[in-house]
DNA sequence: TGTTGGATGTTAAACGTTTTACATTATCTC
DNA sequence: GAGATAATGTAAAACGTTTAACATCCAACA
């Protein structure tokens, strides 16, 4: 049986090829019987129509891309369910854009807008993967874009994401209010804009506060477990210890304590430790972690909300869309040991 | 700029439309010459060859969908981060089908195949989502499928998964030798074959120990931390309390390990856990979970590698692709202790 | 010198839809 | 019964590529 399409419909039911077009794209400009008639040819062998050649015609591919730098980071995956739910429910779908942080495969999956393949671009990334200006695209030439978590650089274009700089200060007074001066950091990756805001919020509050920051207590690592295993291991080697850890994401955390408790020290009781993120497992490791909250559904949601209305010509009545995040204090994090401290 | 199309090129490099073409896909077919004129022409206005275009006049959409029930899920991440890295290399885009279990949608993802959107399909779903035989479609005729973790029924499509049953007598045995016999047993989805086959080993290691099975300490739960939590909780309300707990997956475990403790239950001293996949987390926790390693990575690359060579026409040389399981014990599970035996 | 054949380029027909513009009826209004 | 209007159907032109078939030119060869 080869492939069969609308015209073997059309013969099949004895009408045209419009007629069949029309029934199933445009009931009512066609009689229900006919229509009925259709349908039924259509039912029978199982008719499909080809997306491509809709989407070729109607120059509408039905997907969007979200390029993303890591599925498999709990954060991430969080949010993409949401776009793809989201997405889903408006008719569209998804095509994953994992980059592993690489700029290529992020003008790689950029293009698929340029090419017609998708729609819309969903971009969880710092980096603009269109070269923009001197000759080149201009700003409004884009492809529908939205900006989700971090922000490339251009007021033009929506973003979604929470404010990373109140909710550093937030975690940083935390533990300030708890009575540490001793505080490290382990940051993700230094070019993402949302790390350097939440850098910024730490240093405020730090200053705020009136504690200097060691700077052999800051460790630049990356967004992996790993990444806190490795900067709890080297953060311990520093003779002046610190009472706290600040850790960039929810993974990092899980990484600095597993390497805490591994040395003997007791978190919170020696060390506390505060994520960010709040990724399902935050609750349920041990101790519970103390962390910031993202609403990393209602991120993915909005950012695909944002996406289809502005596909659909609709502009956004406002470019940035800061999401409410919230320190959630857990089992982590507890005022500073008099005995211990240093 | 109106969008700028193969004619442009010709026009502005001064060939024909089917020597602009050529010099992009087919060299050798036009001068060096020629072809350096049409690739400065289309590089100067940043031309990108319509995709849906050429994808409806090859037939090749050059796209795959995974369907998968939920990509949060942190072993179905990683084999889908696998899937899209394969895929990506050659050349290849993934269209990412998260169900939520839901059957309907499965058939939604399923049929991108027959409406020419993607190429073929990873389905890590035990339903077959095309209706089979009795007029409908025949089993050869069906778009390339590739079953992942789980098996739709038909020996005549390729699977790549573990031997779950196997694996699940590893778990058992593990435990028993550990002298436990009071084993709890908490599941995931059972409608799925995985967990069904799972059920099925660890039947037959109990069976073979001569121990019998309570049917009290069975819990039918789900694949998330939620469902662990609320196995747990049901499991500590049993008279006949378990020393011992066999979860379908490490979420499961790390969810029930967590009321463990909240109810002041020490793992492993108490009660042992072992869980099912020995995600990323698994040795982060507190204390390091036992279980049973998946081969994440390998099987989403398998998966799409053979769906490739599937799609370019190879028959696979085998349908059965078992990878290799492997217990992996660290902290959670014990010896039973002698005092609390029951 | 006429023939062959490779190299290079072009024409035009697909691919499977959607949609505009038109044709044909049927129905209504006066 | 004429004319207007609505309802229904169809022909054909797109959409932007790829590719088979054909055309031209020129070098090589007998």
């Amino acid at each position: 049986m080869a492939k069969i399409g609308i015209k073997d419909i059309a013969a099949k039911a004895g009408v045209s090829i419009a007629t069949v077009s029309h029934a199933f794209r445009n009931p009512g400009r066609v009689s229900e019987q006919t229509r009925r008639k259709v349908l039924a040819a259509a039912d029978e062998v199982g008719y499909a129509p080809n997306r491509l050649a809709r989407s070729l015609r109607t120059a509408r591919s039905g997907c969007i891309v979200a390029i993303i730098p890591d599925v498999a980071d709990n954060h991430n995956s969080g949010i993409i369910k949401a776009i793809e739910k989201t997405a889903h429910a408006r008719g569209y779908s998804v095509l994953l854009g994992d980059t592993q942080g690489s700029p290529q495969r992020e003008r790689e999956f950029a293009a698929m807008a340029r090419s017609g393949q998708a729609d819309g671009i969903i971009l969880m990334s710092h980096r603009m993967p269109f070269r923009i200006g001197e000759g080149q695209l201009d700003i409004d030439e884009l492809p529908p874009l939205v900006n989700g978590c971090e922000f490339a650089g251009y007021d033009e274009l929506p973003m979604v994401g929470i404010d990373d700089f109140a909710a550093a200060v937030d975690a940083a007074n935390h533990l300030i209010d708890l009575g540490h001066r001793h505080i490290a950091l382990v940051t993700g990756d230094m070019a993402t804009t949302s790390s350097r805001r939440r850098m910024d919020g730490f240093t405020r509050a730090m200053a705020d506060a009136g504690i200097g920051i060691n700077d052999r207590l800051v460790v630049y690592g990356e967004y992996t477990l790993g990444g806190g295993e490795a900067a709890a291991r080297s953060l311990l080697m520093e003779k002046q210890r610190p009472s706290a850890i600040f850790c960039f994401s929810d993974e990092i955390a899980l990484g600095c304590m597993a390497v805490l408790r591994e040395r003997g020290f007791d978190v919170p009781g020696d060390i506390s430790v505060i994520g960010f993120d709040n990724i399902p497992f935050a609750r349920y490791v041990a101790p519970p972690l103390t962390t910031i909250a993202q609403p990393a559904a209602d991120i993915g949601a909005t950012c695909a909300a944002l996406l289809l209305d502005l596909i659909d010509g609709k502009r956004p009545d406002k470019m940035r869309h800061v999401m409410p995040h919230e320190l959630v204090v857990r089992k982590s994090t507890a005022p500073v040991s008099g005995g211990r401290r240093t």
